[in-house]
DNA sequence: GCGACAG
DNA sequence: ATCTTGTCGC
């Protein structure tokens, strides 16, 4: 992916969903990773009624999952949120907060979907498009497909189906319905709600759930995920005002 | 035509 | 996403 002009983010409705529908067949389905030593967990806040957006990128040693790295970025919003358009407005924030760290990762966890998308291109998938690195998304919530029922028991998931699509490769793999796997609804905590895992670039859906569950930690959310999600959203101990009065 | 709809 | 107070539970 060239990173080319800022042009490829200011685009109409209309002009972004062309994007998307070109891009997604550019995304590489199989595991091609390097070995891992980092993974890095992306999210995004807003400050000032929206106005402003902050990017967050924490990178987490593997297999320790200490944070050796914490970077954020924050610059103009420059596009509202619709649905299915989500990349347009965060990734370009999140590129900035990229260019702030030492070295890249080999692996890449966005606060998002991947190809759980209705064109197969949900911001993680985008996101590792661009940055040529294996990504894989993992949301809270579901933005299309369907799915049965989670078994309760922590590291069950049920597959994320779709209708096919003119995005989705010609080989991909069908279940018996005919319909499309995009993702998994993982139950990784118990008695919580479950979350929607799924490839991004550069990774299968077994290897996005792999390291969905390597990286849990006492929450729901996978580590990388949850502390860049703090981070983004000036939540958390290390951005407590120091100087605030106790409440003990 | 009527819902659904990542963050 | 963000705005918001208290409250229930490990």
């Amino acid at each position: 992916m060239p990173r080319t002009a800022l042009h490829d983010w200011d685009l109409s409705p209309e002009e972004a969903i062309a994007l998307q529908t070109r891009l997604a067949t550019r995304l590489e389905r199989r595991d091609r990773c390097d070995p891992v030593t980092h993974v890095a967990g992306v999210d995004i806040g807003f400050e000032d009624g929206g106005a402003t957006t902050r990017a967050a990128v924490v990178v987490l040693r593997w297999p320790d999952l200490e944070t050796v790295e914490q970077v954020v970025h924050r610059e103009p919003t420059r596009m509202p949120y619709i649905p299915g358009l989500l990349s347009f407005r965060e990734i370009p924030a999140a590129l900035g907060a990229f260019d702030k760290l030492p070295r890249r990762p080999e692996l890449v966890m966005v606060d998002g979907q991947g190809i759980a998308h209705p064109r197969r291109l949900g911001i993680a998938a985008h996101l590792g498009l661009w940055l040529d690195l294996p990504t894989l998304g993992v949301a809270k919530k579901r933005l299309c497909g369907r799915h049965g029922e989670v078994p309760a028991a922590k590291g069950e998931w049920t597959p994320l189906t779709d209708r096919r699509r003119a995005e989705d490769p010609a080989d991909v793999p069908l279940d018996d319905d005919g319909r499309v796997v995009i993702g998994a609804v993982l139950r990784s905590r118990e008695r919580v709600k479950p979350v929607i895992v799924s490839p991004g670039h550069r990774l299968s859906l077994a290897t996005a759930l792999e390291w969905t569950l390597a990286c849990l930690g006492r929450t729901k959310l996978p580590e990388p995920t949850r502390l860049a999600d703090r981070l983004a959203s000036r939540r958390g101990r290390a951005f407590r005002d120091p100087g605030a009065p106790s409440l003990l």
